[in-house]
DNA sequence: AAAGCAGTGTGCAATATTGAACAGATTGCA
DNA sequence: TGCAATCTGTTCAATATTGCACACTGCTTT
């Protein structure tokens, strides 16, 4: 509780000027919680009933699906400022993933009858979402290119570029600590062996650098090399 | 030929009430065209400027992608109703998919500027667009899911049905008529000696039938029991 | 009719991937 | 501290997939 999400700046860039999210949020009626998860709590579940979109606004989030045979795979992770859970707004009446906490977060939850009507009556806020579903969109047709051409080893390398934020300004290089990898292999949607396989591989290429703890370093320069062939 | 699509309803069903789209286009200003495209002739190629949104009134279109080993993936199959080349308007430069005309079709061609004004100026075209992205969305992300998840039999399978148009009211079972093999392989994300293989297996049991030219037809009930092990 | 062409049915060796196993390392906790 | 749980490195046989080859079909063009 109580977290510093006072330092998070509210204003969400969009292409004019900046809108101020929570300000519009503050000036609708009921329909909206805001709810705090500890690390690896569960947010709701494939299967469950959707009646509400989420909106991050502090933490990483996971998005996962479980197969009939058992198999987990995770289609999306999440940083601050990004929504989900927005199925429901396109009439899905069950979840079709599961959300996980990956790290502490604050997520405000908005009901779908008041989403509907922002979105129906606030021009802001509207076109928020647009930007943000285009770049989703943008996001799982790269995903899906690059399971249509691509070799594990090179999905690997694209994941390890896009967890560091590659092409981004902060040069953060450095993936989320704590993954581990059988959470790379269900995103790049291959077995563990083979991701120990290439991370090893890559460790004596000099490309990523990890040591027992402490999470995972990417040289992105040198790894975007795998990509290239 | 995909035929009557002509007599498709220019209303489109929102959550709330349907939408006049072409009346909304028909009232602003210059920057839209409506232009009419041959079977197979290109609309856009992978590489060039973005400065466009496509409407598809009539016809069918596909998006693919070209690798740099020179491979091909067809990325979606759209039907008349669909926006595409939206990536524009987040910002990418450049067409990151090549759009080809599968039937004869016509389609509005909307500039940038356009529609980012339409989008912030009209709610009913602004709602419309985010139940456009909304479903592409859960497409995309099923696409994924099934990459992730499924062997190149089931991928077929899906890939099918879907051409099937399964589960919708209309059962017309009748995929695009001259679909070739080489074409469900680059949907698929495999090879066209795969798709030969499973497609005979598929007609051995009955799933599929098909005979030299005049299209597959598609026992969904059957096949998609193949989805479910 | 002959030739060309695109699509299909097969077979096969080379390669990639899976799935399961086991040992060592590290971490968290009682 | 010691135990249990988790994560990692590594192997290996079974399986799936690729990439290519070639023959055969129906169709169009000349």
């Amino acid at each position: 509780m109580a977290s510093k999400t006072g330092k998070e700046t509210k204003k969400i860039r969009l292409g004019r000027q900046p809108i101020d999210w929570e300000a519009h949020l503050a000036r609708m009626g009921t329909g909206k919680t805001v709810i705090e998860y500890g690390a690896n709590r569960n947010i709701f579940w494939q299967g469950e009933p959707a009646d509400s979109v989420f909106f991050l606004r502090k933490g990483k989030v996971k998005i996962a699906v479980t197969s009939q045979q058992g198999k987990e795979a995770i289609v999306a992770t999440l940083d601050a400022g990004e929504f989900f859970g927005e199925g429901c707004l396109a009439g899905q009446p069950l979840r079709i993933a599961s959300a996980v906490a990956l790290t502490d977060c604050t997520l405000v939850r908005i009901e779908k009858a008041l989403m509907t009507r922002m979105l129906h009556q606030e021009h802001d806020i509207s076109e928020l979402f647009v930007t943000h579903l285009l770049s989703r969109n943008i996001r799982f047709e790269g995903d899906l290119v690059d399971q249509l051409f691509n070799s594990s080893e090179k999905r690997l390398a694209r994941i390890l570029l896009l967890l560091a934020h590659f092409g981004k300004e902060s040069r953060a290089e450095t993936v989320h600590p704590g993954i581990s990898q059988e959470s790379l292999a269900q995103m790049v949607g291959t077995t563990r062996s083979r991701v120990s396989h290439f991370m090893n591989k890559f460790r004596e290429l000099g490309f990523v650098d990890y040591s027992g703890s402490g999470g995972v370093t990417v040289n992105s320069g040198l790894l975007s090399v795998v990509l290239h062939d």
